[in-house]
DNA sequence: CAGTGGTCTAGACCACAGG
DNA sequence: CTGTGGTCTAGACCACTGG
């Protein structure tokens, strides 16, 4: 039987769903739209809905589009670039008030991962600061920055327990170390439930996990590990902080 | 210990469930270990398979297993750290044999986002070249390398009109321009069909894309878009490529 | 309240690896 | 060939958002 060129090759169907999906966004569809629910669309493509929802998982995944229960799916914007600086710049950052925002900070222990790369005893207390990146008033990174106690000696003992004054205390001292070097390491995770609800996601949101060792006076001063909303944001790294690229073309780069 | 009673929250099931085989994959699994399979542990738990599938795919997703069709689903080793260097070092690896390895070049265009980095017109003409990353016999990563042809005038008109020994022409040519900087992105993207392919990967698998603009001859030299297997990769920056962390940060975090 | 996406079920068949 | 994970269906109910 000559079949005629049928599109039934062996190319699932959410896959070719997907492909079908995306061209559609990009020419019938403004950033910020909301496409038809989902038991439309699968009904529309003749689709069971499970399938349709994988494709629509992958754009997702992609960036290309952003789900809310009980709102509807809508078209989103171009990942936002995101300076991961390889400067001093979130070091102080709490402290001027700048990317990074202190939200909390607590005597605690570090996870054991924590702990091995910050050269401690694993029961022993180190400080346990949450922080919040904000971009355009959107949340886009929780960071959970671990300080050992000895990193910081001359912590008022007569400091507030706990909270964002303490943060400030304890990134001021950090501060007073200098910063000797870093080092970093991106993985993809799931959003952990308190992460998710930081950053507005359901947990098992995918994430992309920053974990970042300060170098300070011959030693691991401090780790951070900081999780990023991975639909919504792109990592720079390097001196321009403007990397362009998205599934949206643009000029920029003038040689002004 | 048994089921204690304040378990049924309204916490998913494969939530619960994830939380469930990551405990045990800690305790009672080593490395390479084969899983039953998922017929047999969607029984085992009292749940439908997809819903099984569901808190897999989570663990795959944060590297803790892989899965095989036709084979099984086997306890993943750690990550692996790749270095993604702030030197040169890949800008010659290519020709050194280093980290990346050609496999072929031709003359195409690049697509419209890479144009736009590259600063030429769609249309004008790139060398496209082709690489991959092996780390410990494993493909890790799958490179397309963007390089237009202003870029090697003085590559021979009769070089090879293909293939890696082509590539390694450009590389030299490349090289000898000398590297004046580079800008780097990393977001989330899946893999397409010819990297899925190249990384022994299903199509849509979850990829950290890093995006390269390398700066010579006061312009952009070329544009690297590199995708690394996300489920079995962690990127390291800086300058020890060699960052400790091994897994899971889990953090209950309950609030009393 | 009605409508959305999120979870879950109990089946079925397919593609692939391996003996 | 058998057994595995991958895809797909047609339902159901739940949790959340908004008016």
């Amino acid at each position: 039987m000559g079949t005629t060129q049928l599109e039934s090759v062996q190319e699932p169907k959410y896959w070719h769903l997907k492909t079908v999906l995306s061209e559609a966004l990009d020419s019938d569809f403004a950033v910020g739209e909301i496409l038809p629910n989902e038991r439309e669309l699968a009904a529309r493509f003749g689709v069971a809905r499970a399938t349709l929802r994988q494709a629509l998982e992958q754009l997702e995944l992609e960036g290309r589009l952003q789900r809310r229960r009980g709102v509807g799916t809508t078209v989103a914007p171009p990942r936002v670039g995101v300076a991961v600086s390889t400067a001093q710049h979130e070091w102080t950052g709490g402290v001027s008030g700048e990317a990074w925002q202190p939200v909390d900070c607590t005597m605690g222990q570090a996870p054991a991962a924590v702990a091995a790369m910050l050269g401690t005893a694993p029961a022993e207390p180190v400080h346990v600061m949450r922080r919040i990146r904000d971009t355009h008033g959107q949340a886009v990174a929780a960071e959970l920055l671990y300080v050992p106690a000895s990193s910081v000696p001359d912590l008022a003992a007569l400091d507030a327990p706990s909270g964002a004054f303490r943060a400030r205390n304890v990134l001021r001292e950090l501060h007073r170390l200098g910063l000797e070097g870093q080092d970093r390491s991106v993985e993809l995770g799931s959003a952990r439930a308190d992460d998710a609800k930081e950053l507005d996601r359901l947990p098992g949101a995918p994430v992309l996990v920053v974990t970042t060792r300060y170098f300070a006076a011959g030693g691991t001063a401090a780790v951070s590990v900081a999780t990023y909303r991975a639909d919504t944001c792109r990592l720079t790294f390097g001196d321009s902080g403007a990397l362009e690229i998205s599934h949206d073309e643009r000029r920029e780069r003038r040689a002004s």
